[in-house]
DNA sequence: TTTGGCTGCCC
DNA sequence: ATTCTGC
DNA sequence: GCAGAATGGGCAGCCAAA
């Protein structure tokens, strides 16, 4: 099959809005191209060449098919990086670099599915001294035989974002109308949250149809997809939807974990399916002391601590082990942590995921014996809101994020892979009582890409110390705009527009453009954290650290009764991290 | 040998 | 992570 | 309300450049 089959439908797909159609296209598709070669469609079409928990990664991104881009179509780097800041999206630019090539590949050959997908796994695979080089050639080699529109795919895969309007539920759907019918939707959706991997379901339903699906089953060692929640901002709000009555759990500021325990042996794995074994050997240990079966699949929230007092730590404890290598046994001292668990998927062999939440956390307690490192969640079944918002409280004093509310009707199975109002996450920030906002100043932006084209995608936003009378860094900020939003604050700052940094800002970080600092906005966050990058009150906690905001977004009010320097200070924000509950010493 | 850009993945 | 938007 | 696509801070590791 040609690449070019598929790039067409990736063509057809991007002219529509419609998911109906999409499905239509999508289904078509399948039934037409070869099961053998199904799997690697479903893959490129998610922008991935394998599923998450396949640990291979392209190691090639952004700034990488930039490279390859201006390589293979003889256009300049620097040519090449303007385009992207125009176009926002480096499919786009493939497209116009190689529109000015002089000399045409009329005479290639067509690229082949097998080829391209063969090509993407070998710049996966490729590493080492000389591997970036390689890896540029071996794109560029392709993007030399490709078509207009496989270039710009091909580009789009090396980000992951197809921006195709279709992702893995489009995909199941489209499986389902091409192999089944759509009331199978759910029967493939399953098989899907369970392997976590739409390849196989895919090549299974072209295969064998529904019942090729039918035979994938929860497995340990075989991560599923995690469950996920919607946000709700009060208890009564989440009463009323749960109907009255739901389990409310403490929610822990760490890493999530789902552990896979079969006949003593332990694997970890993340929430985007990662494997995290090597990381964890304390809690691969304190697992084995503390679960009682032969087989188990539970999962939890890996949270530092401090050992001493028993207190949790900031989240950003708990980064230093995640992803590391090196030095494991001497991070587990630094970064201890402890095991919360939550959910029992599978106990002795027997999948758990249809059976209530309350029945899972039964049979999670059942095998279960805990101790300072492995524990189980704190939880309370209630009905009233002002038992919730207490409980709530507690949590807060605890040194948590909030409160998750479960339900616990006889359908609050396990729905892997799906939000749902069957979890809800109640946090602290949702609360504008309890959360201030901040009147940051715009000095710098960056350009939009996507759907944020020709407008500002973020800006970089600062405090003011008027000790110094500088502006610093305190954050990016590119979430909470709506379109009127956008363009909005294209025009507000284009009387603002300098050609360099404002010689009153202290930035680190090199913007696309730069401002005068006038304009003012609130700006929202879950709390503030210590950086390496910002420079607001750079070295007042510690020497080579500024500060910065967590999940950072814009509250939709304009300052315009401020000016620059009336912004939100330098040392006010100091005061604002001092007063913290959580603080990195 | 050190530094810094880039990537991927936690939240 | 949060947020917005078209269906 | 779902699904998708914009966007954040910050960590470790890898590789290339200094």
């Amino acid at each position: 099959m040609l690449f070019r089959e598929l790039a067409d439908t990736y063509e057809r797909l991007e002219a529509t809005s419609s998911r109906l159609e999409m499905t239509d296209i999508l289904a078509e598709a399948f039934r037409r191209f070869d099961p053998s070669e199904i799997r690697m469609a479903v893959y490129l079409t998610q922008g991935q060449l394998y599923p998450d928990f396949n640990p291979l990664k392209l190691g090639m991104a952004d700034k990488m098919i930039l490279k390859a881009i201006a390589f293979a179509s003889g256009a300049g780097e620097s040519f090449v990086q303007d385009l992207m800041l125009k176009e926002g999206d480096p499919g786009i630019v493939a497209q116009k670099a190689f529109q000015n090539k002089k000399q045409t590949t009329l005479f290639s050959e067509p690229l082949t599915l097998k080829r391209t997908y063969e090509t993407l796994e070998a710049i996966a695979r490729s590493e080492g001294g000389g591997s970036q080089d390689l890896k540029i050639k071996l794109m560029s080699k392709l993007l030399s035989d490709a078509s207009s529109p496989e270039a710009k795919f091909l580009s789009r895969v090396i980000t992951g974002r197809m921006r195709l309007g279709v992702s893995s539920m489009t995909v199941l759907d489209a499986l389902a109308v091409a192999f089944a019918t759509k009331e199978d939707r759910d029967a493939v959706e399953r098989a899907f949250n369970v392997s976590s991997d739409l390849g196989l379901v895919a090549e299974e339903m072209a295969l064998h149809g529904l019942e090729g699906v039918r035979t994938i089953h929860v497995q340990v060692n075989r991560p599923l997809r995690a469950m996920l929640a919607e946000r709700m901002s009060s208890p009564e709000e989440i009463l009323e939807k749960m109907g009255g009555t739901c389990a409310f759990e403490y929610k822990y500021d760490g890493v999530r974990l789902q552990a896979h325990i079969c006949k003593g042996e332990v694997r970890l794995f993340s929430r985007k399916l990662d494997e995290l074994t090597s990381q964890f050997p304390d809690v691969v240990a304190g697992l084995k002391r503390t679960i009682r079966a032969d087989s188990a699949i539970v999962e939890g929230e890996c949270v530092p601590v401090d050992t001493n007092t028993g207190e949790f730590l900031p989240f950003q404890e708990v980064s230093h082990r995640r992803g590391r290598k090196y030095g494991v046994e001497e991070a587990i001292e630094d970064y201890p942590v402890k095991l919360c668990l939550f959910d029992c998927i599978l106990k002795d062999g027997e999948d758990l995921t249809d059976r209530p939440f309350l029945q899972r956390r039964e049979a999670l307690m059942s095998i279960v014996e805990p101790d300072d490192s492995v524990a189980l969640s704190e939880i309370r079944v209630l009905s009233s809101a002002d038992e919730a918002q207490a409980f709530f409280q507690e949590a807060i004093k605890d040194g948590c994020e909030g409160l998750m509310a479960k339900s616990v009707a006889e359908t609050s199975v396990y729905r892997a892979g799906n939000r749902g109002f069957l979890w809800i996450k109640y946090k602290k920030e949702y609360r504008s009582e309890m959360n201030d906002t901040v009147d940051l100043v715009v000095v710098g932006a960056f350009a939009g890409r996507g759907k944020r084209k020709g407008f500002y995608g973020a800006l970089l936003m600062a405090t003011y110390d008027p000790e110094a009378d500088r502006f610093e860094t305190v954050s990016k900020l590119g979430s909470g705009f709506d379109d009127a939003n956008l363009a909005a604050i294209l025009e507000m700052l284009s009387p603002d527009r300098i050609p360099e940094k404002h010689h009153l800002v202290d930035s680190k970080m090199e913007a696309d453009f730069w401002f005068s600092p006038r304009l003012v906005l609130e700006v929202r966050g879950a709390e503030i954290t210590l950086s390496p990058i910002h420079t607001c009150s750079f070295g007042s906690v510690r020497p080579d650290s500024g500060l910065a905001i967590r999940f950072p977004r814009f509250t939709g009010r304009f300052r315009d009764d401020k000016e620059g320097r009336e912004a939100t200070t330098s040392q006010e924000l100091l005061a604002m991290y001092q007063a913290q509950l959580k603080r990195v010493e």
